[in-house]
RNA sequence: GCGGACGUGGCGGAACGGUAGACGCAAGGGACUUAAAAUCCCUUGGGAAAUUUUCCCGUGAGGGUUCGAUUCCCUCCGUCCGCACCA
């Protein structure tokens, strides 16, 4: 190629882009030898879901990754960048329901074209690493890690309460559940108890909850929603007495769970859960009970239902015993606001200190009794009516805690009630109660890693010998009817019974997709290796992930199941660490402004066209004129179809075009509006870049470093070297859009340098120039890769960029001599003084005052006090 | 309701407690051109004087700490996000 020879040639990316490409490819200069000895740094952008199409967002995700990798292999590490798919999943089961196309080919087909469009994107990616998690190569290793689970006790079958579509005949996700209908089907989802596994991550609640704090380089807002979500609360767990002769199957007692046992003396009642087995248990005795609890159970669970739901309750007849007064007996109550799976699923409602507790006496007419009293606050005169106070206080009618803190009344409660034994265990326990709930993993989907179980009529639930490893998926399903394909297969389910060889069925339902990408990056390490999900040497060398980065819709589920699953691989001897990313980072969404048409429609951004600006800016169909509604500017999504597709992106300007573009509007934690003026922008500037290296390229450069160099030689030079030294720290700390500004800084630096060319034949300022270029190719490698190795090729050399090092700042470039220091008067900049580098505060204070305006303003008086703080600033304050 | 983040020109956004508005986009003016595109140069927070320039105001609002606050603290307003009958 002859690059920038003539200078009006254009840059053409689409060809140049392509033939980089082919030779990164052919001297596979970004796959990543397992025995490589320079310092590892594995960094990994989180794998897609091969939906067909790559989207705008993976481009900013995965151009992230790329300047990272790029940039870290560059400063001498080994670096492991790999790719694969999050295979599995609903989409591929809904196209063959709609489309009559098998969920594996439908897969396969989309990651063939999802591959293409990311290879033509340039990331450095370590192909010869790709997995796919529906590979039986992958899940048959994700199937032994569940039998190892179940093996070391982290695995459990228990009933438990599902969101069932009753049309798609399968369970959903919270998330899959929308204002109480399926998000598919639109039905009505039923709670239903079905029995299903989990994997219990709830024994890890305290050490995945303690742990985050050691997450230095996770941001804060993640390590703050995984806090919340596990949601750990220390109170006490209290077993009430029950007057027997009021309890349905006399059943003696009731557990409840409280943080508030300072507010004991406060109670007026207990609530149970409706699920709770003791209103249970009464209902099977009081139809009027029963109908009461199957009316809670019909409840919304939209939220605008429980913003407005009456707090209702029904009265049990069962009498609970004051733990601290046998002769106080509380009503018991079954009440709709209290949910089965926190806590005990029982409470003892304490009115004036709960809003609940009093919008619910308030009904019922039990009234209330303030035992909390606010500082400044006469208890004599202190009700409360309407609105429960929770601030802090002293107690009141509370016999022995009278005039205690909270704090210290709390303590007394345990004291006493811990010493009080009643049976063979004590009648309150301290406790820790947290939100987090085990992870049920059952799907009834066809989709999936199929869940390596035989249930035996005689031996019940059987682990598939490990020999028989991987229970494939069948291939001959259909999707014709709904519900799970597996369980209408005629012959896939049925099997010997492992231990007793009579006849036995396979477990029909799968693994949620989550369990998928839970173990993933583990397995790049090493995913040739048959014979282990992975090889302990190698997966302990790579691992933690040195930098993560995804979307911040993952900060809890995806994240913390995968930190559940390394703690869990670590018991089974699968890896030898807790946490499995060092460091994460979230990335904003890429947004776009939305068209309507009259009739609502909406429209793509690629049928409109825009004319005008500013107030008189007006949006209109391209084909026919007709006006366009500008709407609000959004996520890119299907729905308002306000999306770009990355590959027309890419045929008009490039895949370097979008990349820079991506890093340079906003900051990469924030959203970024994608617009055609800001791609149109980062174009002309990779226009500018070639013509600015051609023309570089073209002077008479000596070949010899010169001895001296012009005061305009070392003024690019020091462009030069500053360029260098903002770029590689915030790079370092991902500030993309900060690199951006400082390669625009440079460019421009060098742009009027070369208009001075002719005004210093003495050849120095053209070997600074050649030298800058050099720095500023490799500055803007990582981000536009494919211009850089042209670029670079321009200038002579025969190596890759992509293989070249990091270039090294010469430190004694960044320091003046002289510098200027703003001068303040009474903390107004006023002046400007200039002093050697190294002059002492003195020295400047005198400099100061010899300042023309400074002595205007101080018209012969001295000021109060000169603050100097030296090469930063002076302060005259007068 | 609880928790958190954010608020800077026409727009995206810069600014270890130290010259507010880097850099980009948009806009205006000019050069080149038969013309357009491309490119290059200049201007661009608001206001008031003015020849070089000078001064005043300005980072959601109000207070505070400080020689000095976009930055730290308090109160309020607004926007966004997460969680939520969590006992």
């Amino acid at each position: 190629m002859t690059a920038g020879s003539s200078k009006n040639e254009r840059y053409n990316a689409r060809e140049a882009e392509a033939r980089w490409q082919k030779v990164w490819a052919d001297r596979k200069i970004f796959e990543t030898r397992n025995d490589d000895t320079r310092p590892k740094y594995y960094v990994l952008e989180m794998f897609p879901y091969p939906s067909g199409r790559v989207h705008m967002g993976h481009v900013r995700n995965y151009t992230m990754g790329d300047v990272v990798a790029r940039f870290k292999r560059a400063t001498g590490n080994a670096v492991l960048h790999p790719m694969g798919w999050d295979a599995f999943g609903m989409p591929a089961e809904n196209a063959a329901i709609d489309r009559k196309v098998h969920p594996q080919t439908w897969t396969y087909d989309n990651i063939v074209a999802m591959k293409r469009q990311l290879q033509s994107m340039g990331l450095s990616l370590d192909w010869a690493r790709e997995i796919a998690t529906c590979d039986p190569a992958y899940y048959k290793h994700q199937q032994k890690m569940f039998l190892d689970f179940l093996k070391a006790g982290l695995v459990e079958r228990k009933q438990s309460k599902v969101n069932w579509d009753p049309v798609d005949q399968t369970v959903l996700a919270n998330e899959q559940v929308i204002d109480g209908r399926g998000w598919r089907s639109g039905a009505v989802v039923e709670q239903r108890e079905l029995t299903q596994w989990f994997f219990k991550i709830s024994d890890y609640s305290e050490d995945l909850l303690e742990a985050l704090d050691r997450l230095k380089r996770w941001p804060d807002k993640v390590r703050l929603m995984q806090k919340n979500w596990i949601g750990r609360s220390e109170g006490l767990l209290l077993r009430f007495a029950l007057d027997p002769a009021t309890t349905p199957n006399k059943e003696n007692e009731l557990e409840i769970f409280t943080t508030r046992s300072d507010t004991l003396f406060g109670a007026k009642f207990m609530a149970l859960s409706p699920d709770h087995p003791l209103a249970q248990a009464a209902a099977a005795k009081n139809s009027r009970l029963a109908a009461f609890i199957e009316q809670c159970h019909h409840m919304g669970t939209a939220q605008a239902d429980i913003d407005t739901a009456e707090k209702l309750g029904f009265d049990t007849g069962i009498r609970a015993v004051h733990p601290f007064d046998a002769t106080w007996k509380l009503p018991v109550y079954v009440a709709n606001f209290i949910v089965m799976d926190y806590g005990t699923g029982a409470i003892f409602g304490c009115p004036a200190h709960d809003q609940r507790d009093l919008d619910f006496v308030n009904k019922y007419g039990l009234g209330n009794t303030p035992v909390v009293c606010p500082p400044g606050q006469d208890p004599k005169t202190f009700v409360i009516t309407d609105v429960a106070y929770d601030g802090d206080g002293r107690m009141i009618n509370s016999r022995f805690l009278d005039g205690m803190t909270i704090k210290e009344a709390e303590e007394e409660v345990a004291r006493r009630l811990e010493k009080d034994i009643r049976g063979n265990s004590p009648v309150a326990q301290r406790h820790v109660n947290y939100r987090l709930r085990d992870w049920g993993i059952s799907r009834q989907r066809y989709w999936g890693c199929p869940i390596p179980i035989i249930h035996c009529e005689t031996c019940g639930a059987l682990p598939v010998p490990e020999e028989d490893l991987p229970v494939t998926l069948p291939e001959d399903v259909s999707f014709d009817k709904p519900g799970n394909p597996l369980d209408r297969h005629p012959t896939w389910k049925k099997v010997k019974c492992p231990k007793c060889s009579g006849p036995a069925r396979r477990e029909t339902d799968t693994m949620d997709t989550f369990v998928d990408s839970s173990w993933y990056f583990a397995r790049f390490t090493d995913p040739w290796i048959k014979t282990a999900p992975t090889d302990r040497k190698i997966v302990d060398e790579w691992l933690p992930v040195d930098q993560y980065i995804g979307g911040i819709e993952h900060a809890i589920l995806h994240l913390l199941y995968s930190r559940f699953f390394t703690r869990a691989m670590r018991k089974t001897r699968h890896i030898d660490m807790d946490e499995p990313f060092a460091g994460l980072f979230t990335q904003g969404m890429v947004v776009h402004e939305t068209y309507q048409a009259k009739n609502g429609d909406w429209v793509e951004p690629a049928n409109v066209r825009i004319e005008g600006t500013g107030d008189d800016r007006r949006a209109m169909l391209a084909s026919t004129g007709e006006p366009l509604e500008i709407g609000s500017i959004e996520k890119m999504s299907k729905s308002k179809k306000n999306t770009v597709d990355p590959d027309d992106i890419i045929a008009a300007y490039g895949a370097d075009t979008a990349r820079w573009f991506m890093l340079s509007d906003s900051p990469p934690d924030r959203d970024v509006i994608w617009t055609e003026e800001g791609v149109q922008g980062a174009w002309r500037f990779v226009q500018r870049l070639w013509r600015l290296v051609g023309e570089i390229a073209e002077t008479a450069a000596p070949a010899r470093r010169p001895v001296a160099f012009s005061e305009q030689a070392v003024t690019v030079r020091k462009a030069a070297h500053r360029a260098l030294a903002h770029v590689s720290e915030d790079i370092d700390k991902l500030r993309f859009n900060r690199c951006v500004a400082h390669i625009y800084e440079f460019a421009n630096a060098l742009s009027d340098a070369i208009g001075k060319i002719e005004r210093a034949p003495a050849g120095d300022l053209c070997w600074a120039l050649r030298e800058a270029c050099g720095i500023l190719v490799r500055l803007f490698h990582p981000m536009m890769p494919h211009l850089a190795e042209e670029c670079w090729a321009t200038l002579g050399h025969k190596s890759l960029v992509a293989t070249e090092s990091w270039p090294q700042v010469e430190a004694e470039l960044l320091v003046e001599s002289k510098i200027t220091l703003p001068v303040q008067i009474n903390g107004k900049k006023r002046a400007d003084v200039t002093v050697a580098r190294d002059a002492g505060k003195s020295d400047i204070e005198a400099a100061v005052l010899a300042l023309d305006a400074v002595k205007k303003v101080l018209d012969g008086r001295s000021p109060k006090k000169v603050i100097v703080v030296p090469q930063r600033i002076v302060n005259v304050v007068i």
